[in-house]
RNA sequence: GCGGCGGUGGCGGAGUGGUCAAUCGCACUUGACUGUAAAUCAAGCGCCCCUGUGGCUACGCAGGUUCGAAUCCUGCCCGCCGCA
């Protein structure tokens, strides 16, 4: 018995695109649907009411970030995430898993899990994939890692995430998994692959809270023969719903989703994990995802950047400053209804923290 | 008037005989950001072009010493402090 239910209301004809509505013990989610990253229990710059205004029905946060402040115990004592961060709606947490990835082989080398260019680029090796400064240890077993902040070591096995997202008491969990490097070569994402299999299992196995969902997720880097051998591995165990995962060549994400949804049972959720970009959203959607969650507008718009229906728009550029018109013309959202280009833009310069505010809520509303 | 200190790029401030178009910070210009190590990071920032181990002009002004001066000497101008 699942604790949450994916009703499908609507389908593609031609495709596998759906609408629907998941529904958790905090209330339901009208899917597809963006949930915003709330890393440390918050959204960045905004407030529970304001992400709810605008627009927001589920926020992901982070198991690996939450255990180690103030730490998951302290979480349960506040009666679970929603409760503790006053966020009413449904919440996730990511497993932590892909802090495997952003502090292991991706650390201080300014890698994403995202390769630009082609294909036939990203299959040069990584020869450095396993000797470089890094803040993680993988074994078979799990994960021994330094904490980014001051440095202890900490150990996370697929046990230890589940009941540290058991403690933190969010609607959906994921399963512990290793994310590689889109540059990894072959063989290593086939051992990141077997153990994020097993890891998946022990998840499951884990598992003793009835009241949340658990996601299982699909790795397999960009090899489409382990994207569906990994699919049919985990569509085969009894999850609530599904994760993709990990590492893509940005021209082949889509090649990738459609590719794993086929293969996933049409009657559970599908979460695209840590995408995306807008484009990656409308294909996404169509190729049958249900949920998305992405870092992505919360940070460009902290750094600067508004999205728009005309492009992205860099609001710190010098030609803002005497621009006295909403960034965003036809836009209901609360910026764009109540300030002006040149008064964010002048909020950027002078290092105010409203600026922030306002630009993450008009990019956040605009994607959500 | 005398004495002391000081005048370097938009600003602050290094440098005190050669490797100086000049450390660094700020400001400025532009770019990046995909399960947040991120209110972060990167590049540029005298002028010119064939964009380079390229050319030219620069360290208050004018002279001088030296193979070579932002750096030493002389005079002048300006600022601050002290004494008259």
């Amino acid at each position: 018995m699942s604790s949450i239910r994916f009703t499908i209301e609507k389908k593609l004809e031609n495709g596998l695109g759906r609408a629907g509505v998941l529904t958790t013990p905090h209330g339901n989610v009208e899917t597809p649907a963006f949930a915003p990253v709330g890393t440390l229990a918050t959204v960045k710059a905004l407030s529970p009411e304001e992400l709810w205004e605008l627009g927001a029905q589920v926020v992901l946060a982070n198991t690996y970030h939450l255990y180690l402040q103030p730490g998951d115990a302290t979480i349960a004592k506040a009666g679970g995430l929603g409760k503790f961060m006053n966020f009413h709606g449904p919440t996730m947490t990511d497993s932590g898993g892909f802090q495997v990835f952003s502090l292991g082989s991706a650390y201080k080398r300014g890698v994403t899990k995202i390769a630009k260019g082609d294909a036939e680029e990203a299959q040069g090796n990584d020869e450095h994939h396993t000797e470089h400064t890094q803040l993680m240890r993988i074994d078979e077993d799990g994960v021994t890692f330094r904490s980014h902040i001051d440095g202890t070591e900490h150990r996370l096995t697929p046990e230890k995430s589940i009941a540290i997202q058991e403690n933190i008491g969010a609607d959906i969990i994921f399963s512990f998994d290793e994310p590689t490097s889109p540059r990894a070569p072959r063989v290593y994402m086939e051992q990141a692959l077997s153990r994020t299999h097993a890891w998946a299992e022990r998840s499951l196995a884990a598992k003793k809270r009835n009241d949340q969902a658990l996601l299982g997720i699909v790795q397999g880097g960009r090899y489409h023969d382990l994207r569906e051998h990994s699919a049919q591995f985990i569509a085969a165990l009894p999850f609530d719903g599904f994760g993709i995962g990990g590492s893509y060549v940005k021209d082949d994400i889509v090649n990738v989703v459609a590719l794993v949804n086929r293969i996933l049972p049409e009657d559970k959720p599908r979460h695209l994990l840590g995408i995306g970009e807008v484009e990656d959203i409308f294909e996404g959607i169509e190729q049958g995802i249900d949920l998305f969650d992405c870092v992505q507008p919360t940070r460009i718009a902290r750094n600067g950047t508004l999205l728009t229906k005309h492009g992205r728009h860099d609001i710190f550029n010098a030609g803002n400053k005497e621009l006295f018109e909403p960034p965003e013309w036809d836009c209901a959202c609360y910026t764009c209804t109540h300030y002006t280009k040149a008064y964010v833009h002048h909020l950027f310069r002078a290092k105010e923290i409203l600026g922030h505010r306002l630009a993450t809520i008009h990019t956040l509303f605009f994607r959500v």
